[in-house]
RNA sequence: GCUGAAGUGGUGGAAUUGGUAGACACGUUGGACUUAAAAUCCAAUGUCCAUUAGGACGUACGGGUUCAAGUCCCGUCUUCAGUACCA
């Protein structure tokens, strides 16, 4: 009997879902072990090869999580939700549902065939209005908070009214916009309802606020940074403004602090917090006020280091400033402007990555030293970025480097604040081990008291306070789109109003065409029914609107990271109509134990999660601070292009090895048609449909009777050809070999090339593990008692197996199971002892094989709960070692000696052993290194 | 520039954390079986020298520590990814 893969894998697949093998019960004695992928966007071109490799890793993980005796949730659904939906809706006027739920058959085809252990009956889509009414009730949640500094958590908004009507709002210490008014408790009262509402939208965790955007006029809609190039829209080319928008923003930035120390309690791996860090991009200074002679404005500075204050000796503004117009004088107008024209036409990353060339302009005005009441010139320079913190800098050429550097070229002094320290050469930077001088009441402190006591110097001349900055920014929540999730909002006199959430969900309207309006409004702005009747609690015909009772509703979407912020908690219980999950099911399963994906994620939605979660954690909606507990990064795995040559001017195309010398244009081929030697099937190419009469009439010139292609790593995509579908994998191959390609490819985490004609060697493997057990006769397994070496190969593998699955050493373990049936095989073994394990171990990785040898074993039920073979030291034990013998360090010969043989006796045996006299040709050694179990290392 | 990761045969990659470098595969070469192909099986395969025995070199490069370094330390180079000169 052969290995039929494609019989074996449709029959257990059919079995798995028949029998609902993978339901995970949210009842159970047994540990639970919640196992997650990062949430896929169902597009339209289907998997391909790279897309399952994190899917295989933690189904591997979360079969062998079942074997060890826990209760495993490791669910799947998509998020659904996007703009490509979107996109093929515009051009084809087909209902972006439409296309989703087409995308997602395939994909859930695809899925399957690769047999994944999903609980598929908790599947989630964001698109879905039974999902989406809960993302719409987090939304009014996030509303109706705001976020105490005093108890450093998210409350209620009716607990900050009730401190409003008794007592104003001068004690209030929220995170808030910046421009909020003082006002009484008598005050407070005395506001208009629609005044009271302005205020507290000052003080809610999502509220609207003006937004600068990038605004293309001709697309209707506000682009990305990275979908605008030179200026103009990447789509089309045309022209992009910077525009300010009244739009959806969610207080991240109140959670800045928590989002950084959250970060020590997670096992990520360190780059993934180093970007978060980054990102966040806390730092403890001062900001300090300067006065400008002969001018009323003041300019604000923030600095990391107050206690270098006494050393500053000139000011950078960055080009873009306000202030650079109003204060540049007369003479230094013309060079001012000039400079300010030639820094526009350079990118940020390149005034970023150009620290080469010093460049910058005197204003010709002059800022007062807040102590000495020195004048210090006032620059401009590119080095310094308006987007970022004040756009100002106070500059210290004695401990920056960049302001020593610029201070040297333009020959600005450069006073030294540091005791006994030489700057002649460079700045000094560090701040520990040094004693400020020249510096006034600073003098003779370190690092730490001068910080202290300049913000209090300066806190007495109210001209700065102590700060701790975060780069982190609030996030726009507002998108100008249709396939996303309508706002529960509708507008009474331009205020937001949240729709009760008992009439929730709030589902997205139909329109005839999903573009924006020629007004410039959203899309939503095309439905005819799209108010809000506050009397019926419906939406109902726009025409109806009146203002009293009929109000008009929100015309933008939320963006696609709302709802995937927080589905990791909807798998919990899925199908909860009361609630987005049961209390039950939220203390249970409680957080993601594992998560997988890719590192694009990394301070998008990874960053976004978190904040919601901790919002949820401080409303008591759930009782986990943090949503993924262990998180891995899968490397990409990218394709392995194939190249023809074409001679220059001719039609002729040269094999590889022939192109040396000659003018050739590389084109790439389809890597369907290169062979594992990279030989071209030059015959498919021609009669490929795709490229028409293109190779029809070439001359392909041979080398040795073959075509060579050339190859070369590159991303895997469409256009380059090199895009290799799971599908004929699964078919030439099957799942299994599929499956444990991907992991031996290389370590999950890192990025690696696929190629292939690899898969060849696993595939081969599987026939042999069959043969193990099957013969041409039928089953050769029997109950024979294992073998002394029969034992010792399945123990090492348990071992081994056990220890990288631990570690997510994938690839390890497939050469590990490769040796081990090399060596069974070698051994004839036929031990149903040892062979009925050894299928549980290799069961993660190859479920269908094993699940289908295991039932031919006599066994009834699945292998997927079997228990995991336990590990036994004792058949490990050696009684000799084969002891590397080195010469100098240098390996020369082995010899088997006893493992209980002393030290003394192994040097006696090892010294006079023929071929060390021959290695020592009479020398005398001086040392004989002994590591008993381990080396013999003779020096001399 | 900065931050992070990484440089090992023709290729993907191993190496129990300082102890036999190149496991396991792919590819290549030779052989067996076959009318032939596929499949399968066997053998060889880091480079160089040598008929063999054996030897020299070898983990990006240059140093160092050590009986012993792919692994630790210092310096340099290259590649990939991310990116924010928050002063």
């Amino acid at each position: 009997m052969n290995y039929l893969f494609n019989e074996i894998e449709a029959k257990w697949q059919k079995y798995w879902a028949e029998n609902q093998t993978f339901k995970a019960d949210s009842n159970s004695d047994k540990p639970k072990y919640y196992v997650l992928d990062m949430f896929p966007y169902p597009s339209g071109a289907g998997l391909h090869v790279g897309h399952p490799l994190g899917y295989i890793a933690s189904d591997i993980y979360a079969r062998y999580k079942r074997h060890k005796g826990f209760n495993v949730l490791h669910p799947q659904g998509y998020d659904s939700f996007g703009l490509p939906a979107e996109q093929y809706a515009i051009q084809t006027g087909q209902h972006p549902a439409i296309t989703t739920e087409t995308n997602i058959k395939t994909y859930r085809r695809q899925l399957d065939q690769i047999g994944f252990s999903f609980d598929w009956s908790r599947e989630v889509r964001t698109s879905d209005p039974n999902y989406y009414k809960w993302t719409q009730w987090i939304f009014i949640q996030l509303f109706e908070s705001w976020y105490n500094n005093d108890t450093n958590k998210a409350e209620e908004i009716s607990s900050l009214i009730n401190i409003f009507s008794s007592e104003g709002n001068t004690n209030v210490d929220a995170v808030c916009d910046d421009d909020v008014e003082m006002f009484s408790a008598a005050e407070w009262q005395a506001f208009s309802s629609e005044k009271q509402q302005e205020i507290l939208l000052q003080y809610r965790l999502t509220y609207l606020a003006e937004t600068e955007v990038n605004w293309c006029p001709a697309l209707g809609t506000v682009l990305a940074n990275d979908e605008i190039v030179n200026g103009v829209s990447e789509r089309g080319g045309h022209p992009v403004v910077r525009k300010k928008m009244t739009q959806w923003s969610m207080r991240i930035s109140a959670y800045a602090e928590r989002l950084l120390q959250g970060l020590d309690t997670i096992d990520w791996t360190d780059s993934l917090k180093e970007s978060q860090k980054n990102w966040i991009g806390k730092s403890v200074g001062a900001s300090v006020t300067f006065h400008v002679n002969n001018h009323e404005e003041l300019i604000e500075v923030f600095t990391t280091r107050p206690d270098t204050i006494f050393g500053v000796s000139f000011m950078t503004l960055a080009p873009e400033h306000e202030l650079v117009s109003k204060i540049t004088t007369a003479e230094q107008k013309e060079a001012v402007e000039a400079y300010i024209k030639a820094t526009a036409k350079r990118s940020e990353r390149e005034r970023m990555a150009d620290v080469k060339t010093i460049s910058g302009v005197f204003t010709g005005a002059y800022a007062e030293h807040p102590f000495s009441k020195e004048p210090i010139p006032i620059w401009i320079g590119d080095y310094v970025l308006a987007g970022y913190g004040t756009g100002a800098v106070m500059a210290v050429p004695c401990g920056d480097q960049r302001d020593y550097d610029f201070a040297k070229y333009f020959q600005i002094p450069i006073p030294n604040i540091f005791e006994g320290v030489d700057i002649s050469e460079e700045a000094y930077a560090a701040k520990e081990n040094v004693k400020i001088t020249n510096s006034d009441f600073l003098n003779g402190m370190n690092y730490k008291k001068a910080s202290k006591r300049a913000i209090y110097e300066l806190e007495q001349l109210g001209q700065g306070e102590g700060k701790t900055n975060y780069r982190l920014r609030d996030a726009v929540f507002s998108r100008q789109r249709y396939w996303g999730e309508p706002f529960p909002v509708y507008y009474v006199n331009g205020m937001p109003q949240m729709i009760e959430a008992k009439h929730l969900p709030i589902t997205l309207p139909e329109v005839e065409k999903y573009l924006p309006t020629e007004e410039g409004e959203p899309p939503l702005g095309r439905a005819d029914v799209w108010a809000w009747c506050t009397e019926t609690n419906s939406v109902v015909a726009n025409n109806k609107i009146n203002d009293t009772t009929i109000f008009p509703l929100e015309l933008n979407t939320m963006p696609g990271w709302a709802g995937s912020s927080w589905y990791f908690f909807r798998y919990m219980d899925a199908n909860n109509e009361l609630n987005f999950a049961s209390e039950e099911a939220l203390n249970y399963w409680e957080n993601v134990d594992l998560y997988i994906g890719g590192s694009e994620h990394a301070t998008g939605h990874l960053l976004y999660s978190r904040f919601w979660v901790k919002f949820m954690k401080d409303r008591g909606f759930v009782g986990v601070e943090e949503p993924f507990k262990k998180l891995i990064n899968q490397g990409m795995i990218l394709g392995t292009s194939a190249f023809i040559y074409r001679e220059e001017g001719t039609n002729n195309y040269l094999s590889e090895g022939l192109i040396e010398g000659k003018k050739v244009a590389p084109i790439h081929v389809k890597v369907q048609y290169v062979n594992a030697s990279d030989e071209l099937d030059i015959e498919g190419l021609k009669n490929d449909s795709e490229f028409g009469e293109d190779y029809k009439d070439a001359t392909f010139v041979l080398e040795d009777g073959v075509y060579k292609v050339g190859r070369e790593v590159e991303k895997m995509s469409k256009s380059k050809y090199n895009v290799v579908n799971p599908d004929a994998i699964c078919e030439q191959y099957g799942a299994d070999s599929l499956r444990m390609y991907e992991m031996f490819l290389g370590p999950l985490e890192q990025a690696k090339p696929w190629n292939t004609a690899g898969i060849t060697g696993v595939h081969g493997f599987l026939k042999k593990l069959w043969k193990l057990y099957v013969g041409e006769d039928g089953l050769k397994v029997n109950d024979a008692a294992p073998t002394k070496d029969n034992l010792k190969t399945l123990h090492k593998t348990i071992k081994k197996v056990e220890e990288d699955i631990e570690s997510f050493s994938f690839n390890t373990s497939v050469s590990t199971f490769m040796i081990a049936v090399n060596e069974l095989a070698s051994q004839k073994c036929t031990s149903k002892e040892v062979l009925e394990p050894l299928l549980v171990l290799i069961s993660p990785y190859a479920p269908h094989i094993a699940e289908e040898l295991y039932s031919q074993l006599g066994n009834t039920t699945s292998i997927a709960t079997a228990a995991f073979p336990k590990f036994d030291a004792s058949h490990l034990v050696e009684s000799s070692k084969n002891y590397p013998i080195s010469f100098n360090g240098k390996m020369r010969f082995t010899l088997e000696l006893p493992m209980d043989m002393s030290k003394e006796e192994i040097e006696k045996t090892v010294m006079s052993h023929e071929k060390t006299i021959a290695q020592l040709q009479g020398r005398e050694p001086k040392k004989v290194i002994i590591v008993p179990g381990k080396i013999v290392n003779i020096v001399g």
